[in-house]
DNA sequence: AATCAGTTCAACCGCATCACA
DNA sequence: GTGTGATGCGGTTGAACTGAT
């Protein structure tokens, strides 16, 4: 017995979307709302399958998506993301206001992937901000570097790493102590954004101690939210610093 | 102008995970 | 704790487009 279909193959639309289809399911969402994608086509008039109208929604019809003309900045930081996060498309997304998952994972196989094998051909330096500024300004003659270890890609599925208990930096401890400040500031980020989301992420936390599930986790984030922080500023190389200075984590 | 090869990107597919009964 | 439906995610596909010959 196999899974079954998300929705009959008979008698439903496939291919690209019509400008009609687009309004009718536009309309209908501005009316009911996101979710129940499963009964959206029939509720909505639609001759499509549920998962092909919310791939629609959320890619392309969504009224806060901004789409093409990826910005330098924008393309930098996804080069960024993606050496600490790999293909985790909407992980990268989530950092990129109006830009959808889709449009980046297309972007990067089209373009940035290629950009960034062909200078890993070139040299085999690890790709800090300054080598991949180089897209912008290549340099004629670059520089030889010995060979990287290979780039580190962080796990961030909590649910599969198993528990561990970290002490919690406290509020008061951070007058004290600059880094405990920074560590503090990190850890407040990641309350606010992941462990907010209690009991979809397996993760909890009360007032004196945390359980997260995996310190390379907790890294990943401190590391992130520094990234973002620090967009304009941050040289990927401070990164391999942060995250091979494994004496202050927690 | 016709043909071919390469590129782009919207859409699809299958699996993983979540939420809930 | 388990089963099931809903949703989310990343990889892949293929039609449309573009440029070279």
């Amino acid at each position: 017995m196999g899974r079954s279909p998300c929705c009959s193959k008979e008698g439903v639309n496939r291919g690209a979307w019509t400008a009609s289809e687009d309004k009718i399911l536009t309309s209908y969402i501005k009316v009911h709302g996101e979710g129940n994608w499963r009964n959206l086509p029939i509720r909505a008039g639609l001759m499509r399958c549920g998962k092909s109208c919310r791939l629609r929604w959320l890619n392309y019809l969504r009224p806060d998506i901004k789409r093409g003309n990826i910005s330098h900045d924008e393309e930098e930081l996804i080069v960024r993301l993606h050496k600490l996060l790999g293909n985790r498309w909407s992980l990268i997304a989530g950092r990129l206001p109006g830009r959808t998952d889709s449009e980046i994972k297309n972007y990067w196989n089209t373009t940035l992937g290629k950009k960034a094998a062909r200078v890993q051909t070139e040299s085999s330096s690890p790709p800090t901000a300054k080598y991949f500024s180089r897209f912008r300004n290549p340099d004629p003659d670059p520089p030889v570097t010995p060979a990287a270890p290979k780039p580190q890609v962080i796990r961030t599925k909590a649910s599969r790493c198993p528990k561990m208990v970290l002490p919690t930096v406290q509020p008061n401890q951070q007058e004290d102590n600059p880094e405990n400040s920074r560590d503090f500031n990190f850890l407040k980020f990641y309350c606010e954004d992941e462990i907010g989301k209690e009991g979809t992420t397996g993760l909890s936390h009360s007032a004196n101690s945390m359980q997260l599930e995996d310190s390379q986790l907790f890294k990943y984030w401190l590391v992130e939210d520094c990234l973002i922080e620090n967009n304009a500023a941050l040289d990927l190389g401070s990164f391999d610093f942060l995250l091979n200075d494994t004496q202050h984590w927690p």
